[in-house]
DNA sequence: ATTGCCGGGGT
DNA sequence: ACCCCGGCAAT
């Protein structure tokens, strides 16, 4: 791990009007990450380096830009993680109403002075080893009985130590799916993510991080030329919003290539509770009334339920490889129709060219209602990290997705 | 063409 | 357990 700061000059003139000037603290992970994780990925290890090191300088302005914009109290550095919530909870909130946003940090230049030092302290993360990812990573364990407040929210969670098995908990144990009831009914959990561009005036919210970065690179860096200059230090300021599809439409004036957001009724709010264990079924529905007319409401970032897919066996294996020839068919029952699959007996040959022998009578359709198995996965909705981050971001998404298994961070 | 992700493989 | 990728369906 090695510290480097360096000044911020390659502004352009009239943006070091707009940003205070400061001084930029830029941890890499040379030794230690390149040891490790780097090695496996032979393949990739060129473009991974800068990728590494260009996301954790893209969490550091991250840093400085909250940091930079608001006066905390400097007691407060050490218990941070604890009321976390609350700061954070509040910290969004401002976020949505003022373009820049809060949050108190473990460096904090001073603005006022354009000399900008810093102490040169900032262990990353000592303590809590682990990245900020998720809010139940260090410190809900300490609590597990006093609820947090079960609405909060979550914005740029981005702090975290790059490489390290910070993964394993990012989407932490949470357990704790409201109506999972036995139907597969997938969760409403549908939120959006934004990311805003956080430069002054300027409020310019896109739905990719790729998106935001070019935004931020072609107006405010004024990169005009280069589509995708990325080498390993570049200035982004922008911050991560997550809202629910409904109740969006304020703030969001200008954005741009959003997507056209489904006009749903306010289906009642998913609502994560913090509680470690998830007890039982017991649909302990805290169905609160969603907030009329409320801001955006952010949403937790809890759900992670245990690793890859907790619904129900929605897959059958070899089902889907015969669905265009004739055994399968389709019925429709209530709402969505749905396609059940005859089991082939015979994967080689069903079916013939000629043979229209198919003595192979479906089964299926005695068993109507319940009919266990089946229907392939409806293929989530909903943007998940490969394409709210980008390819070129790739060591933000989650866990699950770089594996290629169901993404576990916005889930269906 | 791109995206999501299951299944299966490697360590 | 962690990590990766072929391949497929859906988009
Ligand atoms: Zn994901």
């Amino acid at each position: 791990m090695t510290f480097h700061a360096f000044q911020q000059e390659d502004v352009k003139s009239d943006i070091s009007r707009k940003l205070p000037d400061q001084q930029f603290l830029l941890f890499t992970t040379k030794e230690e990450d390149l040891k490790t994780a780097e090695t496996k990925k032979l393949n990739r290890a060129h473009e991974h380096e800068k990728e590494n090191t260009r996301s954790v300088c893209l969490l550091e302005q991250k840093r400085k830009v909250v940091s930079s914009n608001i006066d905390v109290p400097p007691a407060r550095k050490s218990l941070e993680e604890l009321d976390m919530d609350k700061v954070t909870a509040a910290m969004v909130l401002t976020s949505l109403s003022t373009s820049p946003l809060v949050r108190s940090p473990p460096v904090r230049p001073n603005e006022s002075l354009n000399g900008s030092w810093k102490e040169g302290g900032f262990v990353p993360s000592s303590t809590s080893s682990s990245g900020y990812w998720s809010w139940n990573a260090p410190s809900d364990q300490s609590n597990p009985s006093t609820p947090s407040p079960p609405l909060s929210a979550d914005s740029f969670k981005a702090f975290r130590t790059p490489s390290q098995a910070d993964d394993g908990i990012d989407e932490g144990e949470a357990s704790n799916l409201l109506f999972d009831e036995p139907i597969p009914r997938k969760r409403k959990n549908s939120m959006k993510v934004m990311f805003k561009c956080l430069w002054k005036n300027c409020g310019k919210v896109l739905s990719t991080a790729a998106g935001i970065q070019k935004h931020i690179r072609t107006v405010h860096l004024g990169r005009v030329g280069e589509s995708d200059y990325s080498d390993g230090e570049e200035d982004f300021y922008y911050t991560e919003i997550r809202l629910n599809t409904d109740s969006v439409a304020d703030g969001l004036s200008s954005l741009s290539p959003v997507s056209p957001s489904l006009a749903s009724p306010p289906s009642f709010p998913t609502q994560d509770t913090i509680r470690p264990e998830t007890s039982c079924a017991k649909s302990e529905t805290k169905v609160m009334t969603p907030l009329s007319r409320s801001a955006p409401t952010n949403l937790y970032l809890v759900h992670t339920d245990h690793a890859y897919q907790a619904t129900p066996p929605v897959n059958i294996p070899g089902s889907a490889k015969f669905t265009p020839n004739g055994s399968s068919f389709s019925i429709s029952w209530q709402s969505p129709p749905v396609t059940f699959t005859g089991i082939p007996v015979s994967p080689t040959h069903n079916r013939a060219a000629g043979s229209g022998e198919q003595k192979q009578t479906h089964t299926v359709l005695s068993s109507p209602p319940r009919a266990a198995f089946g229907l392939r996965k409806p293929r989530g909705e909903g943007k998940k990290c490969r394409k709210v981050y980008g390819m070129e971001n790739r060591d933000m998404w989650c866990t699950a997705c770089r594996w290629k298994k169901a993404c576990q961070r916005f889930i269906d």
